[in-house]
DNA sequence: CTTACTAATGCAACTTAGTTGCAATAAATA
DNA sequence: TATTTATTGCAACTAAGTTGCATTAGTAAG
């Protein structure tokens, strides 16, 4: 955490994330933070948090970053370290999921890591 | 296939993907086509084959949209159905893995689908 | 509590993937 | 061969994300 000066827009992003445990697609943060602060400090911030282990990203079904907490590289927990994320045909929202993912061998292919997406209905959407 | 016509350019992206066994970028179609036809062209002929059944698509790690020849939805190969893809992360390729995808129940969510994506390296790029 | 250093920000301009409207063209079929 | 309309080309656009650079503001040393 050298490098990493807490500034205002920081802790306005840390802050937000602290209270959000869904995964956010970035332009929805750069709306939400709008009058705050500029989109490419938006964008500069996420992928520090990001390299600094707060946050982990995927990309949605929909081409989108999105942003959720937790640190999908290094956690103790297993169930955060690398894990299936869920999206919302109906309103949108994604979540991560509380499993672990198998990494299946096949003949031919060096499997490092895994991008997990499963589609369908969240509880407010039955 | 009614609304259908074997045009010079559906017949050039028709070849392609018969020899093809990989997932490509759409953006790698236009400019591999980029002689022969139009951007707008690549992207509604890709959109229509999709949808007529002939091939699939996918978002890939860069958010990028992938096709690859197919029946996802309605194929009765159980491996064609619903399969994960496999990304090359040295030298970019993309192709269909035939295994199949079980989908996890989990509490409070629906699933109706689900996208996987596995990262590492090809065979060439052992 | 100043000063100096430099990480972080704002801004404007840019890039890249993908989309849209519309007039022109060319498959299909009658 | 004529007619119909799906398909195409083109140009202009949108939307997500990036880059360069001058300015601002954390931070740590004195």
């Amino acid at each position: 955490m050298t490098n990493s000066r807490k500034t205002k827009t920081v802790k306005l992003i840390l802050e937000l994330f602290d209270k959000e445990n869904n995964a956010l697609p970035v332009i929805d943060l750069v709306s939400i933070f709008s009058k705050e602060m500029n989109k490419t400090t938006v964008y500069r911030i996420l992928n520090r948090l990001e390299e600094s282990g707060f946050l982990h990203s995927f990309i949605d079904k929909n081409g989108l970053k999105r942003y959720a907490k937790g640190d999908q590289r290094t956690s103790s927990l297993k169930s955060e370290m690398n894990h299936p994320h869920f999206f919302c045909e109906d309103c949108g929202i994604s979540t991560c999921l509380p499993l672990e993912i198998s990494t299946p061998s096949i003949p031919n292919f060096t499997i490092k890591s895994s991008e997990q997406l499963y589609l369908g209905h969240c509880i407010n959407c039955q």
